[in-house]
DNA sequence: CAAATTTCAGCTTAACTGACATCC
DNA sequence: CGGATGTCAGTTTAGCTGAAATTT
């Protein structure tokens, strides 16, 4: 019994409203979803090296190495030679991104509640298990 | 208080997720996630044209006219004149479309019973509508 | 020497914009 | 004519592989 259209192909649609609605939120600071994003993971990750951030991201190290380029150049990131271990570039952010998040933090909890404000803060959390449930399913 | 990677990011990872493991799923045939899913759209609405098959998919009809053609190259679709508007190219799965995508019917179908093997029945119906009311919330 | 990190160079895919012809 | 549709040409973005330098 069919009921419309399948999970994964919701999760791609889903997928593709949350970019388009970011990218619109940020563009103004010059920045991509992808790159907001990215600082996102940063500030709960502070000191990440470029490919420990590409294998959270799972992309490889190479394909993320323009984007750490890109927002060192907006000054919105440093790197600096980890003592211990010289081949690693740790990342942290500058004044001026903690500043970028800070300014969207509010919009982007906004986008969020968007998503949820038809269920209950129960279900809002039971939503979250489930999507992480799922992640670790096919991960 | 917070409890984890935000919403946006888990619909992102999860989207990564899905894709890698379709990717995966039908890379012995010769297409991509992207492709496969397009067929299933075609699948569901018979006739469509280019035009119409990009809006459903968020993309500009330039954007979507690559994949089509290479569709029909591969002999998965075909394309004929709409008899009573002469600008419409109307896209038909072929047999061979059809063979395809029901070869895939079934381990697709476990791929997604494998994203919400830990739910109920009830809980997986609750999981898909609140993953279309979040889209809506969106469009 | 083997493994990890970074970086350079080049490539591919999947999107985009702009322009144009055709049709209703 | 105005609005859709399809297509051609060129561009951009975001990923990739391969190869090399450096460090542990």
């Amino acid at each position: 019994m069919r009921t419309g259209p399948s999970l994964l192909y919701l999760v791609k649609q889903l997928e593709l409203a949350v970019r388009a609605r970011l990218d619109e939120l940020v563009r103004g600071a010059g920045i991509t979803a992808l790159q907001y994003t990215a600082l996102t993971v940063l500030e709960r990750h502070d000191g990440l090296s470029a490919a420990q951030l590409a294998r959270d991201s799972f992309v490889t190290a190479q394909s993320i190495a323009d984007m750490v380029r890109t927002l060192e150049n907006r000054g919105l990131i440093q790197r600096e030679r980890n003592a211990g271990n010289r081949r690693e570039l740790l990342i942290h952010l500058t004044g001026e991104g903690r500043r970028l998040l800070a300014t969207f933090a509010q919009p982007v909890r906004d986008l969020e509640e968007r998503m949820i404000s038809k269920l209950t803060p129960e279900q809002a959390a039971e939503f979250r298990q489930w999507m992480i449930g799922s992640w670790q399913a096919l991960a």
